[in-house]
Order: C-alpha cells, then structure tokens, then sequence
DNA sequence: CTAGCTTTGATATTATTTTTTCATAGTCAA
DNA sequence: TTGACTATGAAAAAATAATATCAAAGCTAG
C-alpha cells in the first residue's frame, strides 16, 4: 500500500507530533522521508524516536525499511509523473479536493478575462512612485485591499490603506492629487459609500480610479479610470475571491521585478529598521 | 552537474571494476544508487571500498552524497509538466497566464498536503461555538488571518482578531481558556513575538494552537496542535499565499456549510442591523 | 486539582553503513 | 622471470544512523 494512503488512513489516531510528520512527509511527499532520520527530526522539530515509532506504526519495520518502500513507489510512478500529485489520493469526493479544482477554473477565469494591456497599464499605475496610492476594500474584501497594501508598501512609498472609519476619509481625500491613484476593492454586497468615495474623491480632485469588483460591477466602477473584473461564484454558500488573489499576486510580483534593483534595496532598508523583537532575521 | 554525465566523462578512465559498476548504474539508472553500498557491491559483484572510491572519484564526498545527489536529481525530473514552469526561469510571454499557472500549482499542491481528516478536525475546531477563536498573523499574512477573521465572524460568535501591537496581547491571553482555539498565520520572515504568543498562551491556558505556515514550519509551530503547512514558492521575487488562500476559503466554506442554517439566520440578523449608509464594521 | 494514563525527547545502546588499512593478486616492462 | 606498479577486496575501524530505555512533561477523566 501506498505510504500516502496509509498516512490518510491513519490520520484519525496520530498524536500531536505525528500529525506535524504527516505534514511535513506529504508537503515533500515523497523526498521527505528520504532525509535521514535525524535529519528529519531536526526540521520538523521533532525527534528520531518519535520518528521511529511513527513509521512502526504506519505498518513498517523501521525508518529503513520505510524509506525502501518510499524508493519504490517514485520507481513506480516514474512512468507517470503526474500521478505523484493527483493520481493517488484515494478519498472519493474529497471536499477539499474539489473546492480546489473549482477554484482553479476560477482562477483561470479571472485571468483570461483581463488583457495583458490593461494588467501592464494597472501595473504601471501603481507601480509609479510619483503617484500616491491609497487603497480601500469592503468589509470582507478589504482583506485583499490589506494585502495589496502592505506588499506594495515593500516596493515603493506613497502607500496609504484607508481606515474603515468614513469619518476620517476626508483626510485622505484632502491629499489626493489627479495624478494619484485610488485602488477600491468592493465585491458583491457592494457598500454604497465606497462607491460615494470614488464620485466624490474623483469630482474633487481627479484622482485615477482603479476597481477590483465581479461582473456585476460594484457601483464604485462607474468613477473608475480601469477595472479589473474578476468570476467569485464558486458554487458554494460563500463567493470566493481565489481569483482576486491570484490577480494581485500577479499584479504585485510584477511590479516588484519591474524595479527590483529598487525594490529590494527599500526591502533591505526596511529590515534594518525592524524593531528587533519582532522579526527574525534568520530567513532561511 | 548530472551523475550520468559524470559517467559519461570519466569512462575513458575507469578500470574493469569501476566500468562494472558504471553499467550497472546506467542500467537501473538512477535507482541501483540508491542501494546500500554493500548490497550494490554484492549485486555487481564488487566490494564496498571499491565503490567508495569509485564516487570520490566521480567528485563527490562520499557514497552518501552521491546518493544525495541522486535523489536530487529524481525529485526535478519527476516535477509535473506544470511545475516544470516554476524553475528559476523568468515568466515569459504572456505575464498574468504565466503566473496563474504557477499558482495553480501551487495550489494543487497544497491541497494535497493535508488529509481530509486534518482539514475536518481543524474546521470542527473553529466552527465549534463552544469555543472562542483567537486569530492573528504576521507582518504580511496577518492578510488573511484578517480575511479569515472577518468571514468566520459572519458564521459564528466569539471571533477576536488580535491586534498587530503585542501591548495589547494580554488583555487576550487572559480571556483564553484551555478549550479555547488561537489561530496563526505565519509564513516565512517568521515573527519571533508570534512563536512567543503561542509559546505562551498555551503555558498559560493550555489553549488549542492551530498554525497555518509553510514547510520550513514556523517556530510558532512547535506549540501547535494542528499545521497546515502549504507550498509558497512561486518562483517569482515573492512567495505566494494562493495556496493558503484557497485552503482558507474551503475551510470557511466547509464550515458555514456545516451549520448552514444558523449562518444564514445569523447574516440575517446581521444585515438588519447593518447602519444603513453602509458603515463598515470594524474590526477590533 | 489530582491520579493515572499517554506522549515525548534525552541519553545510552545497538545496529548498520561507510571508509581506511593493508595484504594479495594481477599486469606489464625490462 | 623479476620487480615495480596498480587494482582489488577482506577485515578492522570509524562514522553514522536507528532504536530501546527511561524520566519527565502533558493530558484527561473524575
């Protein structure tokens, strides 16, 4: 039998530590387990014997005799490459497993609906350091708007994440020039004031507007110089914004290596400035 | 470079012995290395000094960093088709197709990192209302314990989203109970304050730890009960969260599922509450 | 909170694997 | 044929890896 399966089988009576090897073993699945045993013990953060009686448990006779096992199955999967990462996982009707492949159509919808000249000119936008940037979300969404911020606060400056409070909006707005751009991610139960923000921020100041929303297109979307649309309907109770994610990912990456020289002297600059208990300078 | 390579080159100069051995390695190449040096000494008919030195002097250390090399060299050549764009091979032509492909890699790959009995217990965890859940993440992933926060808060009470400033951490800490789930994000650029809140909250109140990290495993990890681990190499000048992202939305997407009834009625009751002009409802 | 149970890793022990040593066998030139 | 050399494997030694033991820590039910 397959280790993977045995690992699946298993998975209800392991301990705490076997759980994290189980993690570790199917992560790297299936090199993991080709390190030696103390070599393993030391980057799960567990110890060989715990090892060793984990593997006698999975129904082996010792570490070695486990690792041979695992040395067979790549000698027979080799022929079929791809059945290392989808072939073999048993469990019929895995709900994890089928969320995961509606949001990779998604995903990969989301993408084909936006052209390269558009994400290259959104990446322009943002990526221009003479422009500030200042960003807002929805209630949830506002997470992805998080996000965006804090990743392109690493490339550049002029990065400004709204606060949630309408209240101090005018601040901001105050600030705003026409050359800068306000980037609003509001997702269906679209909220009625972000959409006031972007008429009144736009009739202000002529601030460029760029909206990510799904193809209802939030009411926002009728100030927005550029707006990326992306598919959430994921045939589930919740939408999902995989889609949305993946875009900024892209869109963030791309600014980063657009300038990398720049960005990461800023991001070494950054760490020398980190306030030392809270970060760890040991990246790996 | 490759060992078959290596083979290649010096096989004008090998002796009876060694040219034994170099067919017996191509023959069941790459896995006759992958013996123990006696029972490859006693298959091929050789002795294990032989062979000892018959590797030193293709140029590696020792039998078992040739064997390291091996095992090495079957891990890239065993890469899906898809993983095979993931290289250090800059994206090329069309950026944003290039860059989802990756991601959907990365995101199969993190789905079946983890057993469907984990992702159960884990969403039985924090849609248990009996429980308080605590969540909280890193300088950047703090995104999505943010996202997973504000979702979790529309299924169920007793959500709290911990504050970025550890001042403040103790007014929580005191609130935990051993039944209790803190929740953390924390990918690499580890936090060392994150591994010192879970060291402690569980000292202190012996409260259930989930992490959610990636294979280098946080040391916040070490005091968890549950990890998720997923693959964040997305072979760009950033990691991606898309994976940890769409594990986050099955979950939450499990769990509302689970007790869909309640959820509806509560989102019900939510709206009805909503301030009308759309007021966002923040978050701490 | 405590008693009794389970889990865990430090240490010691044992087993295994690899390399070194060294004597012998083989090769080839004179 | 001899002597100088290389190649080879047996055996010993060293290095490495795996497991058993055991005390302590953790957990759970009462």
């Amino acid at each position: 039998m397959q280790v993977r399966q045995r690992l699946e089988n298993l998975s209800s009576e392991l301990t705490a530590t076997e759980r994290k090897l189980c993690t570790a073993l199917l992560l790297d699945y299936p090199y993991a387990g080709l390190d030696t045993i103390q070599d393993l013990a030391k980057k799960t953060g567990t110890s060989p014997p715990s090892i060793s009686r984990f593997v006698t448990k999975l129904g082996f006779q010792g570490y070695q005799d486990f690792q041979r096992h695992l040395i067979d199955e790549i000698r027979q999967s080799n022929r079929s490459p791809l059945d290392l990462h989808v072939g073999d996982r048993p469990i019929q009707g895995d709900y994890l497993e089928d969320f995961v492949s509606r949001a990779v159509n998604l995903i990969s919808a989301s993408a084909s609906a936006i052209t390269s000249a558009q994400f290259e000119r959104v990446c322009d936008l943002l990526g221009d350091e003479k422009r500030n940037v200042y960003l807002i979300g929805g209630r949830i969404s506002d997470a992805i708007a998080l996000y965006v911020s804090r990743h392109l606060r690493q490339v550049r400056s002029g990065v400004f994440h709204l606060p949630a409070d309408p209240e101090i909006w005018p601040e901001y707005m105050l600030r705003m020039r026409s050359k800068d751009v306000l980037f609003m991610v509001d997702y269906r139960r679209y909220q009625r004031n972000l959409a006031e923000l972007a008429r009144r921020a736009k009739a202000q100041s002529g601030v460029q507007i760029v909206v990510l929303t799904d193809k209802w297109m939030s009411p926002a979307a009728n100030h927005a110089n550029e707006v990326f649309a992306t598919p959430i309907e994921s045939g589930t109770v919740w939408d999902s914004y995989s889609g949305a994610m993946v875009l900024m990912e892209a869109m963030l990456t791309r600014i980063a290596e657009t300038n990398w020289d720049k960005t990461r002297k800023r991001i070494e600059a950054w760490d020398s400035l980190r306030f030392d208990h809270g970060a760890r300078d040991d990246d790996q």
